[in-house]
DNA sequence: CGAACCTTTGATAGACCTCAAAGGTGGTGG
DNA sequence: CCACCACCTTTGAGGTCTATCAAAGGTTCG
């Protein structure tokens, strides 16, 4: 792709390529990719070879796992700015699928390029450590969720969590476009108990829903349907 | 404690310290300490400050977070060489709890002095960063597990588990002893479904079941019985 | 031997997945 | 502009799975 823009330049000022110093930045200038996807197309597919580590300029993401037959396993919700595909550091074959949500560019380096810069940034490194131990924090405290949650629950805070990744606007409106599928893919249950407790929480006036928006009317009740009473909420 | 051990010389040749170079492995030896744990005794306590990282000299410890009540969700069993309370390097409190499962021996040093480590060691840092990346994986894959698999098929996952970790003897005896609690609270289950479904394993002759033990007659059927024909086996 | 604790097993009730049908929504082409 | 189709959402009914309760049998240890 033509006009790729210099990561020293970028907007995205919580980008991990920040932490490396301009000249490395320079000089990795030209190892840069950039591509655009479709809202729905698959960026990364689980079980392919991991052939680069990527960033989201621009957009929104989810990051999956294969499970029974076509069932899946949303294990994050991203957005620009963050890293993506750095599951697959330490593999040779993705761990993890992802798919845009929307019109999405991501940007590429490949990965033994992104392996030399880590190499020679101390930094990076260490960001990038203390960046997986958050990682780590938050999907343990998923494992947890999901063995001991009921779906009112997993649901409750699956809203939680979407709230602090895409926030709402100035009428509460959650910032993402989601099918029920994905609400309970990430939640861990099906889309149809997903649309019976969004509509229990709606008659409960917690939340509202118009006709492809979730309005959040009651943020802190919506926290109380959840475990985080005893030490839950994500790292973000 | 007296007569402590320079890390140049221990036996756990997988533990990250031997990532140091011998000179910061000196400079260390006088921050380390060590302690005796009791068979039972808890180590960490989720919640309260970090003040140490950790590293098993010799025992088997698990890994857990509270949940409900009294309820614990088992996130991790290691053994001597293993890191231990690396999960808190990011945070001021430990997000999980750690409690021996045989008299163990613990190293620690102070949090501030591990992190002088690795802004000095550059490899240390990196191999960290990969076996983060591997506690991710492993992690991910539990995500997974916890909200697809039904009890049968996490109970034989955990089995196939602890064979990975804690390895069979030669009469095929599972090496480590667990309360059906303690195999319900990592599979995420109750210890009566637990014990129904060993008895239904026993029945069938994948495994036998000895007084305080576990043989594992035919580990292939085991691993049959979980998701693993899609990808699912964990790293270690 | 007795007490405390763990394991096993069965019975029961409730939660949740699946199936099914009806109602909405958006896009396409006539 | 409307009709039609595909897809998603909502809601209910039915059946399965599993957590809970309860009781009996084992095991360990003082």
């Amino acid at each position: 792709m033509k006009n790729i823009n210099s990561c020293l330049t970028c907007i995205n000022e919580n980008c991990f390529i920040k932490s490396c110093s301009p000249s490395w930045i320079q000089r990795i200038k030209g190892e840069k990719t950039e591509a655009k996807y479709k809202k729905g197309q698959q960026i990364i597919f689980e079980g392919t070879s991991v052939e680069s580590i990527n960033f989201i300029y621009s957009g929104k993401v989810k990051v999956f796992k294969n499970g029974y037959s076509d069932k899946h396993q949303i294990v994050k919700f991203s957005k620009s700015g963050n890293i993506l595909g750095h599951r697959g550091i330490n593999s040779t074959i993705s761990p993890i699928s992802a798919s845009a949500l929307d019109d999405s560019v991501i940007c590429s380096f490949p990965r033994h390029v992104f392996l030399d810069l880590l190499q020679n940034n101390q930094d990076l490194t260490f960001n990038l450590l203390m960046f997986f131990a958050d990682e780590l924090y938050n999907s343990e405290v998923r494992e947890r969720n999901m063995a001991h949650m009921n779906v009112r629950e997993k649901t409750a805070d699956t809203l939680c969590y979407l709230i602090k990744v895409y926030g709402a606007d100035k009428y509460k409106t959650l910032n993402v476009c989601l099918s029920r599928q994905d609400i309970a893919d990430f939640a861990g249950t099906t889309k149809q108990q997903v649309s019976k407790t969004l509509s229990d929480f709606k008659r409960e006036g917690i939340i509202d829903l118009d006709v492809k928006n979730i309005l959040i009317l009651n943020e802190q009740k919506l926290h109380a349907q959840t475990l985080v009473h005893i030490e839950s909420s994500y790292k973000y």
